[in-house]
DNA sequence: CATAGCATTCGACAATGCCGAATGGCGTTC
DNA sequence: GAACGCCATTCGGCATTGTCGAATGCTATG
């Protein structure tokens, strides 16, 4: 861990959560005398990674990250094989579509095919949602259950039906497993619900996810929607080489609950 | 400048250039050796600024950046304030309108509004093209003069069109500095043109332009095209505080191409 | 099964970035 | 309009930090 580095990280973390921020205001905030900071974000904005506000002297995130996140995206194999099968989806299904990757305790949005209603929709690319809030985030962790541990000790409450106690998730992670499919309803915005599948690649690993997000009112969703959800994992899947669908899952034991009297 | 920032930003400019790459391609890639670049590499992996291939062991940009610049995305004023202006101009239009700001020698495509006749479009945002290809970069270039050093010194020619010649744009940017607005034809993409005008902020500095794309059999622009485009580019720099607009260019002497006998 | 190429780990050296203090610029207040 | 105070920025000495070469381990290939 190149401590510099670790550093400058930080502060672009501290920017992406407060948008505008001095020298002084960051070096509270990463705990560092401000001249170490300053030559941090120098460093950083001769890249472009990080800007100074036009007229003050406050900095924000830089345009170098637009462009690289725009070739990251272009990178990501799952995403080009993605798309043209999710398209047909939200055409067939009239629902919007994602396909989530996961970050750290989080799932990020990698592409978005809107509702085909042609209302104007907010692009969703780039957000993120808590894993333990997100049919998507539950199929990733439902695969890779030792990404459990990551997660934060507390699980943060985003609406009144969001899943707060691990043991709960687990329970439900170990059912994901099993369907191969995960749902949410109403646990990270009122109104709306999901269901999403896994999606895997050639080593047979679970990479992303893809959901269908639809009302509320309309769950739970009718089997030909889960089915041509799963048709769609499934045909992702194989032209990323993955031979089996579902995947099989390493959880079994992994997701129990610990027994109920543990300490 | 430290060191180590400043190779771990090189890192990912030549993961942006590459896509994929082993250590020892990228250590041979940046001249260093590959155990200093395994440090840095695994440094950014622990943010996921950089990710690992799932199978393979080469490394790629990772997901962290679209978050970065999701929220970078977020906190542009200058975005933020034209969404609802350069829909319009679509509407009216008929075209698309693209929001550009600079990146180095390079103008990046901060918002799109797709042309409203309800094709599939390709996703600009964050595409980048070249300045001197592009009115975008024009406008940028005509009020800010003292950016044209930083050009590299052969312009890259990507049509037949392209100027490549340092004094021909010298002089088309003045022009472009008198009549407030600028024009490509043909020079970045064959079959398309458009039309740029500045957006200035607060401090009457130059921050972003604004342009409309059309097919070239429809170039020059009609009037009542230019008009709107005028009025848009008005309109969103006085939401951000401009006073005056079209903002005052520092060029005049700055612009003019150097004598013809100069050495 | 052997080999070659690659990622990765480790440790010693010294170059590097860190920090505190000094400077400079700017806005604000009286 | 002048003086104050805040904050970004610069600078230089010290020691911590990152760097690099060599050794290791892994995987894929012939």
């Amino acid at each position: 861990m190149i401590q510099a580095i670790d550093r400058a990280a930080q502060i672009l973390l501290k920017l992406q959560g407060s948008r505008h921020l001095g020298i002084t205001e960051l070096a509270s905030a990463v705990g560092l005398p401000p001249s170490t900071v300053h030559g941090i974000v120098k460093s950083l904005s001769q890249h472009g990674l990080v800007a100074k506000e036009s007229n003050g002297n406050r900095y924000m995130l830089g345009p170098a990250l637009l462009k690289l996140s725009s070739v990251y995206l272009d990178s990501l194999d799952v995403r080009a094989r993605s798309m043209r099968w999710t398209r047909e989806l939200s055409r067939r299904s009239g629902l919007s579509t994602r396909l989530g990757v996961k970050l750290f305790n989080e799932v990020i949005i990698a592409h978005h095919d809107p509702r085909p209603d042609g209302s104007e929709q907010m692009l969703e690319t780039g957000l993120v949602i808590p894993m333990h809030a997100s049919a998507m985030g539950k199929v990733l962790l439902a695969y890779h259950p030792e990404d459990l541990d990551d997660l934060p000790s507390s699980l943060r409450s985003l609406t009144g039906d969001t899943i707060t106690d691990l043991g709960i998730l687990r329970t439900e992670l170990h059912d994901v497993a099993e369907q191969g499919f995960a749902t949410e309803h109403d646990e990270a915005i009122l109104g709306e619900s999901s269901v999403a599948v896994p999606v895997a690649d050639q080593s047979g690993g679970v990479v992303a996810a893809i959901a269908v997000v639809l009302p509320s009112n309309e769950f739970p969703p009718q089997d030909s929607l889960l089915n041509d959800l799963r048709e769609t994992g499934r045909n992702i899947s194989r032209e990323l080489g993955s031979s089996v669908w579902p995947p099989i899952s390493s959880s079994g034991t992994l997701l129990l609950p610990p027994p109920p009297q543990s300490a």
